[in-house]
DNA sequence: TAATAAATAGGTGATATTACCTATCCCTGC
DNA sequence: GCAGGGATAGGTAATATCACCTATTTATTA
C-alpha cells in the first residue's frame, strides 16, 4: 500500500478534535501526525511533522484562524488546507480560500460530508458546498462581463457608511439623521447595496450586514 | 459488573456528536442509549429508549435547546441533564440549571473535565465550573439589594432569545417566524425587554442588541 | 391560597419601512 | 464633451412595525 496521507488536526475543541480524528482514522489511508488547540501548538506541530493536509478551525479563539493560514502557508505552501468552522460560509468562505484554504466545511455538516471535502481537496480540487460553489462562480463570471461582484468591495464609499450603520443596528430613519441626509436618500443606498450584493430583502441586508461589521472587526 | 449507565447525546454537530460519543465508550460502565441532533430527533429517541443521563447542546439550530431540557424534564423528570454549550457559561449556566439541567460545561473544555462533568451529575451534584460556582454563590448572597438591576439577566429565555435575534438583525415579523411565534407576542417580548432594560424606542433596543451579541461572542 | 411572573397573543391607530421609479447635479475618464 | 457612476432626493402604494392595552393559562413562590 501506499504512504498514508498523513493530517494536522487544528481546533480548540477537545471532543470536537477527537471526532475528526476518529473521522481521520476511519479510514486506513489515513493517518493523524499532529494535533493542536492553539496557533502556538500548531506551529509547534509543525516543526515536529509536516502533514500532506490540515484540517483548521478559524474560530480558534484568541487568535483569527486565518492568520494561522497564511502563516502555515508562508512556511509550507505545499501543505493543504481545509477549513472546518462553525460560522457561515456566505461571509467566510471566500476569505479563507483567498487566504490559502483549498476547501471550507461547516461544521454542522456530517461525517459523509466532511470525508468527501477531505478527498476533494487531496485530489487537487476546492471544496466549497455546492450553493457556496454557485454563489462564487456567479462572483467570478458577473466580475468579468457587468463589473457586477457581490462583493463589499463595489460599494460607493456613502453606500459602505449606510450598511455599517445598519449592521451596527441603526434604522433607516436613525441612519438618515446620523448622516445628515433625507431618509429617501438612504433608502436609495439600501437599494444600491442590496443590488450590488445580490441580496434581497431588508431582513437579509440586516443580518448581512451585522455578520459583517463583526466579522469586520474580527 | 452493574448495568451500565446509558447516555442520550443530542447535538446538531456530527462530529462533535461523534466525539462525544467515542468519549462515552472509553468508560466501559457507559452506553450510548441514543443519539439526536434536532430536538424532534431527540423526542423520537426518548420513545426508543429513555437513558439515565442526556448530553444536550443548548445551541442547537431552529430550536432553543433550553426547551428541549424543559420538554424532557416533564415527560421524564429521572433523566440527568448535562448541558454542554459552545456559549459562555455566564451569561446562560444559571438559566439551564433554571430550567433542570444538573451540570453546564463548554465545548472547548477538555474530555477529562468532561467525563469529571458526567461523573459529578451521575453521583447527584451539580456541575459548573470552579469559576461559575463562585460566581452563583456570589449571586445567591448579594441578590438582595439592587433587584431593579437593569441587566441582560433579569430576562426571561424568550425575552433573550428574542433580544439574540433582534441583535442578529432579525425584524419582529423574522423573529416570530423562526421562533414559531405570532408577531404579536414577539411584539410583547420586545416590549418587556425594553422595560426591563430600561431602552427606550426600537431603534436603541436594535443598537443595543446588536453590541450585547457581539460582546457575547467575543 | 393569593400574588407574581412567564408565555402567549389579540386590538388599534400612528408611523416607519420597503420596493420601485424617476430625476437632478456634479465629477471623471475616454 | 458626453456617458456613467456617485450623491442626493421626491413620489407612491403596500406592508410592517411600534407603543400601549388587555387577557388567558400555567407555574412558582411568598
Amino acid at each position: 500500500m501506499a504512504d498514508p496521507v498523513t493530517f494536522l488536526v487544528v481546533d480548540d475543541h477537545p471532543v470536537f478534535r477527537q471526532g475528526l480524528v476518529a473521522l481521520i482514522k476511519s479510514d486506513e489511508r489515513y493517518r493523524v501526525c499532529g494535533e493542536a488547540g492553539t496557533v502556538a501548538e500548531s506551529l509547534m506541530a509543525l516543526e515536529h511533522a509536516v502533514p500532506d493536509i490540515a484540517l483548521v478551525d478559524i474560530s480558534l479563539v484568541g487568535q483569527n484562524g486565518l492568520d494561522l493560514v497564511k502563516t502555515l502557508k508562508a512556511a509550507h505552501p505545499e501543505v493543504l488546507v481545509l477549513i472546518i468552522s462553525m460560522h457561515d460560509e456566505v461571509i467566510y468562505a471566500e476569505r479563507a480560500l483567498k487566504a490559502g484554504a483549498r476547501g471550507y466545511v461547516m461544521k454542522q455538516e456530517a461525517a459523509s460530508v466532511m470525508l468527501d471535502a477531505i478527498e476533494t481537496v487531496l485530489s487537487g480540487r476546492i471544496y466549497v458546498s455546492a450553493t457556496m460553489r454557485d454563489r462564487l462562480l456567479e462572483t467570478m463570471f458577473s466580475r468579468r462581463e457587468e463589473s457586477e461582484a457581490p462583493s463589499v468591495e463595489r460599494l460607493s464609499d456613502r453606500e459602505l457608511e449606510v450598511l455599517e450603520l445598519i449592521g451596527q443596528g441603526y434604522g433607516a430613519a436613525e441612519t438618515a439623521k446620523v448622516m445628515n441626509l433625507s431618509v429617501k436618500t438612504v433608502n436609495a443606498y439600501s437599494d444600491h447595496i442590496k443590488e450590488k450584493l445580490q441580496i434581497a430583502g431588508s431582513g437579509a441586508l440586516r443580518r448581512f450586514a451585522v455578520k459583517w461589521v463583526q466579522s469586520r472587526d474580527q
